[in-house]
DNA sequence: TAGATTGTTAATCGATTAACAATC
DNA sequence: TAGATTGTTAATCGATTAACAATC
């Protein structure tokens, strides 16, 4: 794998919203884009764009033209690993973690959800994807080598089901249970603060309608 | 509202995790916290903790005990404006949208979701929380004064829902649909980005298993 | 050619960390 | 008192922006 070692967690950020703008660039067939005018769109500075998209693009922009949106679309998914998606499983077959199962979306993103877990199984199936007993879990990830897993367990069952993933054999987790989880440092987790984005929200919010009054 | 003006988003971003974590040592019966052992339960340095401490609480922490766990609780619910929860209405009634109706816990995170909307409405309340169509948005954001919205609708219905929100009265929008929203700059929008947490946890999990092949 | 646009080097900005005096 | 811990000032680090030469 040729991905460069050196790319900022910033930059990394920032690739599937340019992923997401080129699709629909491209769908409405735009075939080449400057700096700017992505800039523009996204809301960001042109020099940004140019820094980020020079670092994964394997052709440079052609001045006077821009960068050609195929090609960046390429690159930016085989950047991103798209190319392969990767294949998981959710613990926890609550409402978040059903939407999970349903949201085919995951799929533009490099992500397959093949099936859920939860203690107790409520429902065998969801949008067709099955939901298995947790006794099954250890099993169905070295059977089908699941790397990924994704937690939305409530908070005080999240570090016994994280511990379950590694032991079967998970490297990497997306955590959206609201706790902290301890991990051996060969394993990578991603916890989704959504209370921080609602904390910057609220903030933002409070600020404005106090200026209103 | 004595907020200050100057606290930076990094700081803004940790606060609720200062709070689940202090709200969690509260009930193990701890009273007073230093620095250090925060910074070290948390995964951060002790210097940015009592940095942002310093911030937002109203007593200093005393030298030789640290900070006192109620009083900071208290603090920082009322830095996030805990004191007095937001009512929000989400748009959209899939699977997200569902989960956010039915999940207690934004009710720790000054966050009451009192009702969905849906262009089609296919059951009437999810755990006890209305569902309602489409057409009664604006008179009930109208009527209860509603200032938050959130978005959980398809990509392409999404800027018509972010439109009619912002006409009936909302000043912030929680936006989980993944396109960019255009809105006047009187109105503050945070977009909770799936795709770039997603993409950092490949990326590392790539990187990982690359190195133990 | 002229001009738009890229890519790169240097400057700025913001956030984190290091060092250390102040305090209970 | 001695020592742990705070709060603050200065240094460092990283990311963004500004300036501008290179290029088609």
């Amino acid at each position: 794998m040729e991905r460069p070692a050196n790319i900022s967690n910033a930059t990394i950020s920032r690739m599937p919203g340019y992923l997401r703008y080129l699709r629909d660039a491209k769908l409405v067939g735009r075939e080449y884009l400057s700096s700017s005018t992505i800039a523009k769109d996204m809301a960001i500075s042109a020099v940004l764009v140019r820094k980020d998209l020079a670092l994964v693009s394997s052709v440079p922009g052609k001045p006077r033209y821009g960068f050609e949106v195929g090609g960046l679309i390429r690159d930016i998914e085989k950047f991103l690993g798209y190319d392969n998606l990767s294949a998981a499983v959710v613990v926890g077959a609550g409402g978040l973690g059903k939407a999970f199962l349903g949201y085919e979306g995951f799929q533009n993103y490099g992500l397959n959800i093949i099936a859920a877990f939860d203690q107790q199984v409520r429902e065998e199936t969801v949008r067709g994807k099955p939901v298995y007993p947790m006794e099954r879990l250890s099993s169905f990830i070295e059977e089908q080598n699941i790397k990924l897993g994704i937690i939305t367990v409530p908070k005080a069952a999240a570090q016994k089901v994280c511990d379950q993933l590694i032991e079967a054999g998970v490297r990497g987790i997306w955590n959206f249970a609201n706790t902290q989880l301890s991990v051996p440092r060969t394993i990578v987790v991603k916890n989704v603060d959504l209370a921080a984005s609602l904390a910057l929200l609220s903030g933002e919010l409070a600020n404005l309608l106090q200026q209103s009054k």
